[in-house]
DNA sequence: AACCCGCCCAACT
DNA sequence: AGTTGGGCGGGTT
């Protein structure tokens, strides 16, 4: 069992510049571990990503499925990310549920914290729901910002770029 | 097992 | 518009 030392896992990242801010994607072995979106800089981006995954990533090229259509989206375009298969191992299971659910709203639609729970079959969760999206790995995969508060104000945005980004988020999809 | 925290919500002032 | 108490999964003692 104790057989060889288990090597850390060899993560990579990539960082690239965007109408959104600086946005960075964390893999593992092919396998989507992390969406950054909407930094300031390069360097608060770098942080974001060390404080997360340390600081023994490597670096690798910017191009990709994922980052092209991170662009386009950022482009103004309509455009669908359901076809990226996401590392769901790091979440409790109600939480999947939760982004799961989110998965299902489409370009341009919202939501509200207390209908996601209700079709997650907890009525009463609607607190905890905006818990499990406040840690969603996946922005944009999974939209969460999509999601308001049933009074109409625009709720929270953990993501980079706050609330302000999530209403520019919302803007440009409504705006298509 | 108790305690505290949240991208909330409905029902009040 | 602002306050209040309920609600509950998850993380931390």
């Amino acid at each position: 069992m104790e057989g060889l030392k288990d090597n850390p896992p060899r993560l990579s990242y990539v960082i690239f510049k965007t109408t959104i801010g600086w946005c960075g994607v964390v893999t593992c072995k092919k396998k989507l571990k992390r969406i950054f979106i909407g930094h300031k800089n390069r360097h608060r981006l770098l942080n974001s990503i060390a404080g997360e995954f340390g600081y023994s990533l490597k670096k690798t090229s910017s191009s990709g499925e994922l980052i092209e259509n991170i662009n386009l989206y950022c482009s103004g375009k309509k455009t669908s990310f359901n076809r990226f298969k996401v590392d769901w191992s790091s979440l409790t299971p109600f939480q999947c549920k939760v982004l799961r659910a989110t998965m299902n709203i489409p370009y341009g639609a919202v939501s509200t914290y207390g209908n996601l729970a209700k079709t997650i079959g907890h009525p009463n969760s609607s607190r905890t729901v905006g818990n499990a999206l406040s840690k969603n790995p996946f922005p944009l995969i999974v939209p969460c910002h999509r999601i308001v508060r049933g009074d109409g104000k625009i709720g929270g945005f953990s993501a980079g770029g706050g609330k302000e980004l999530k209403e520019k988020l919302l803007r440009m999809e409504r705006e298509k």
